[in-house]
DNA sequence: CTCATGTGTCTACGATGTAGACAGGAGCTA
DNA sequence: TAGCTCCTGTCTACATCGTAGACACATGAG
């Protein structure tokens, strides 16, 4: 139980019954494929690690599909889209969204495919989209170009994120590198040595927002 | 290594000795997934496919693991990269590249992610890379900074083909979408009912290339 | 002929997703 | 208070899965 400081002469908390919540468990879940990887992870160990009956999960999701449905949200409430600069220019909220998505994604290597593979349609998120295209139109941007704009950042972002996370976990698992002097040297080698894995990324936000600024004037 | 574009969900023929091949395995892996999704596949369902006892895949790959390795690397090579505009400009070939990556995985809407989650270090895929990069420097453009175009457009590429491939496949599944007049008819769904879901690509990859063309001048 | 090697088969084990029956408590109604 | 009905967590059951390991058989070398 943790440390509860309380104001004088307010009643404590009545003995609260532990209970389970689908929120509970969708970032209990999280917090699980963080810890040992996606692959280890199965509803029984969720119940369990909870406290509960290893088959307890299901009172709240129907099957793993959900589960994850419900993880792919925890990720995006994440993002704190309330804080983004909604009041600058629409190119500046955008690149901070896609800076937001990218950090909450590679904050959850383990998880960045389960937000990759399904589409979000939480209530949250479609506020989010709704409100993106308001602004955007707000600066003179039609609807459908919007959408595609935001299409365009999400899927890259969202491609980006797989790549690092994949790359990264993957990284132990014979990495043959080509080491300077070898006779694999090529110029990928080096090219490769000449960057990072991710100092592209916003080059190519950067570049996705001239390349349509331009149809856009 | 025959470039073998084959419609989605039908068996290869076995190579004529009655033998399994990695490659063969790896082809008809895919045919499986293509024709019951990636959730229903199982070692055994293949080993069982072919014709032969449940384990036997195992034989050829350690594990699922080393097998997905093999279905990404026949994606790969439907790509079919040796009949790419080589000796045009490199913008088209950029493009072309992204084009056939693109139809490619759809054509295996299943498998997507199987490609999406790994980093792909067959040599094909190496000597494509050093073939791009070679060809780009020859173009006036830094092997680091050709790197940086190409995993852009790789990373658009996926994060695309992932994004149309999931939204298909679990399009059934609740698809509430406002219709007009409905007090849910936002702007939101007003814009995606004046796009398609994809034709935003040709343009993003475009936004790419004209954004990156700029800081290589 | 013998034998090692490669290739396919078979059995075994623990774990998984999911369905369904079961149990106990909370709260409502009479 | 007595009874009833949900709600929620527990427990059992079943088919299937990934994987390890022993086994069998055919082939080619010596």
């Amino acid at each position: 139980m943790t440390a509860d400081p309380r104001s004088p002469g307010t009643l404590p908390e009545p003995p609260t019954r532990p209970t389970l919540t689908r929120e509970y468990l969708a970032v209990a879940a999280l917090a699980l494929i963080d810890a040992h990887g996606l692959r280890k992870f199965s509803m029984r160990k969720l119940g369990t690690a909870v406290g509960f009956d290893p088959m307890a999960v299901y009172r709240y999701y129907d099957d793993q599909e959900a589960l994850f449905d419900g993880v792919a949200e925890a990720l995006f409430t994440e993002i704190d889209v309330d804080t983004l600069p909604w009041d600058g220019p629409w190119q500046d909220l955008a690149r901070e969204y896609c800076l937001r998505l990218r950090d909450t994604l590679l904050r959850h290597p383990h998880a960045v495919q389960v937000f990759a593979t399904r589409p979000v349609r939480s209530p949250v998120s479609i506020d989010t989209g709704v409100k993106m295209l308001t602004k955007l139109h707000a600066d003179g941007i039609a609807p459908a170009q919007a959408l595609r704009i935001a299409r365009c950042l999400r899927e890259f972002t969202i491609g980006h994120a797989l790549a690092i996370a994949v790359t990264r976990l993957g990284a132990e698992r014979r990495s043959r590198k080509p080491r300077p002097g070898s006779p694999d040297y090529n110029v990928l080698a080096e090219a490769a040595d000449a960057t990072t894995l991710d100092d592209h990324f916003e080059m190519g936000v950067t570049a996705i927002l001239r390349g349509f600024q331009h149809s856009a004037d």
